[in-house]
DNA sequence: AATGTTGCTGTCAGCGTTGACGACAGCGTT
DNA sequence: AACGCTGTCGTCAACGCTGACAGCAACATT
């Protein structure tokens, strides 16, 4: 069926292991066998055995990234990175989606541990069902977290002897940017739409907002936070219920944009003009932020650049698991549109 | 480093060929020895080198996808399609994203086809750039189109022996619901904006368009139709004229949903209202679609069905190539929101 | 007693490639 | 003439696994 180097060998009269480095580039040769070598490379259309050079080599070039789901454009958009950088570096990206379940993940762990990755990049899971912490019969390859919490980092270095890497964007920054933007625009009542989970990253925006509110001696209280799944329909029944628990309010401040778009139609339901009755600002800046009405403000997380620095430090790691990476925190920027 | 078969055949005091009968579950077994080796494999953390075994066995268990963007929701659902039927039959994606190139889609292939995956599935390219001809140094792997167009199907056919699979979704019927549903909500009116590519995709669009419009005696005329390349900066400014140099038109027929957008930018702009001033109909029901304000009608095509389809021809494919496998035309529906 | 039959297990070669090492011709050096 | 060096190429044994086939008890059948 598909050709192998021997029958390239006996068509080129050279020896297989010739071929070989022809083919690899290595080793000194001729000029003359290398063109015959090559010749018969191509005209017998010869495509070197991948799985076989794997088995060898004990390399795949292929790395996994486990992700909650691809379609959450979020996610797509770091996939891009990673891939975009994987393949300037000769890797393939096996993507696996685990729809935010711990029992999901460690399965796709196995099957791509099974020597069929030579590493993984793995977004922390969102959602707050604990991992047990007796199932640590995941395997141990080079692995770079995404957006990692201290806590589960800390219990992971627990599990593990070789240092753990992990790269963030600097989202406590963002979401400061992002409330200090609302303030010096004169709001001065800042709600806050936030999501569910005791996550790390609901955590700094949190603390963000606080703190911005407190340096500023605006007023704040746990009552002008609500806390929802990030989900359109919720989003839209829960912004409603706290604009009109709290009619003072002016601005909120959103967990992300889907909360945001959420927050949007609720103001739409309640005869609010965007950003005159009440300012918006969202977070991440998906693809649609900047193409609803009227335009979102939001903060940008360097989505590509998250992906690029992962499969970067993986790459290192990958060839030197002991060696401890230090990443940069990426910066966050506020985008301001319509919203504001 | 990772633990071998033969290992496990020393703890088990067994044959290395009696591990692997029992880590495939095939021949018959006694009951004590399997216990035996299975103690042992879960003692020793053994996990099978799936190279080794691709090696031997001329069989990956990987597929490829090939795809513009994964970024492009529609794309990335159709993905999770692949994916998630994928997975329940032991198949992992490897997903190379092109950009539309048709240079980097054959790198991609090349790369691929190197026995790294068993087969592969296709989005076609929506560029006009024609591949070259002589360029059929393609790889003959299994393959899975989808949403092809009839000419680039004719010219594989003519180019591969094999027969061809293809899977697409019902465009034109979609289309025609579209424009049925805007007359049959009263407009005489109806302009269309379309997409560049001189795709089959929007031909089938035009065709609908043209065709109900014919048939419910409303006037209809190329200049109704605005090509452009599905970017909302475009389609804004596009919209904008098409409306008024026609300013009879009540409603807008779109290619996509981020044309319909561009719409509702350009109406926004104008200061009409939507619905009432100009309706709006788009196409694919991408996530946001529903988000957007008005919630736009669209019509859907079933992405993750489509993947799914296309993942089960692959499979089927991959075990007997030169099966013809015929597939149904999948259903696309009209999803009727507030912008109409 | 000779002959299947069934149930279980082992032996061996080979998948396509590369790493380690060996060989040998041609040249200059002493 | 003996030596070493360089450039070029080949030999061989793996990598970890599975397919084909053989072996060998134990039991049932003639």
């Amino acid at each position: 069926m598909s050709i192998t180097m021997r029958e390239v060998a006996e068509h080129a009269k050279v020896s297989i292991k010739t071929v070989s480095r022809v083919v690899n580039g290595e080793g000194e040769i001729s000029h003359s066998t290398r063109q015959r070598v090559q010749h018969a490379i191509t005209q017998l259309g010869y495509r070197p055995n991948l799985m076989a050079r794997a088995l060898v080599t004990q390399r795949s070039y292929m790395i996994g990234f486990l992700v909650a789901d691809i379609c959450n454009p979020f996610f797509a958009e770091v996939s891009r990175g990673i891939q975009d950088t994987a393949k300037e570096h000769g890797y393939h990206l096996i993507i696996a989606n685990t729809d935010d379940d711990g029992d999901e993940e460690l399965a796709a762990l196995n099957a791509l541990s099974a020597r069929l990755v030579d590493g993984v990049i793995k977004f922390n899971r969102q959602t707050t069902t604990p991992q047990p912490p007796d199932q640590q019969n995941a395997p141990d390859i080079p692995t770079v977290y995404i957006n990692s919490t201290p806590e589960s980092l800390a219990t992971l270095a627990a599990a593990t002897q070789s240092p753990i890497t992990n790269v963030s964007a600097d989202i406590y920054k963002g979401a400061r940017l992002a409330v200090e933007h609302l303030v010096a625009k004169g709001h001065r009542h800042i709600g806050m739409l936030a999501g569910l989970a005791p996550d790390v990253n609901l955590m700094r925006r949190r603390r963000a907002y606080f703190d911005v509110l407190r340096e500023h001696g605006l007023p704040f209280d746990e009552s002008h936070i609500v806390h929802l799944l990030p989900r359109l329909s919720d989003a839209q029944a829960a912004a409603k219920q706290l604009l009109l628990a709290n009619p003072q309010f002016t601005a909120l401040f959103c967990y992300n944009d889907v909360l945001a778009l959420g927050a949007m139609h609720a103001c739409a339901e309640l005869g609010r003009k965007i950003p005159s009755d009440c300012a918006i600002v969202g977070f991440d800046d998906v693809e649609y932020a900047a193409a609803v009405l009227p335009p979102l403000t939001t903060v940008r997380i360097p989505k590509r650049e998250l992906g690029r620095q992962a499969a970067l430090a993986l790459i290192q790691k990958m060839a030197n698991p002991a060696a401890k990476i230090n990443l940069p925190l990426l910066k966050t920027e506020l985008i301001v549109r319509g919203s504001t």
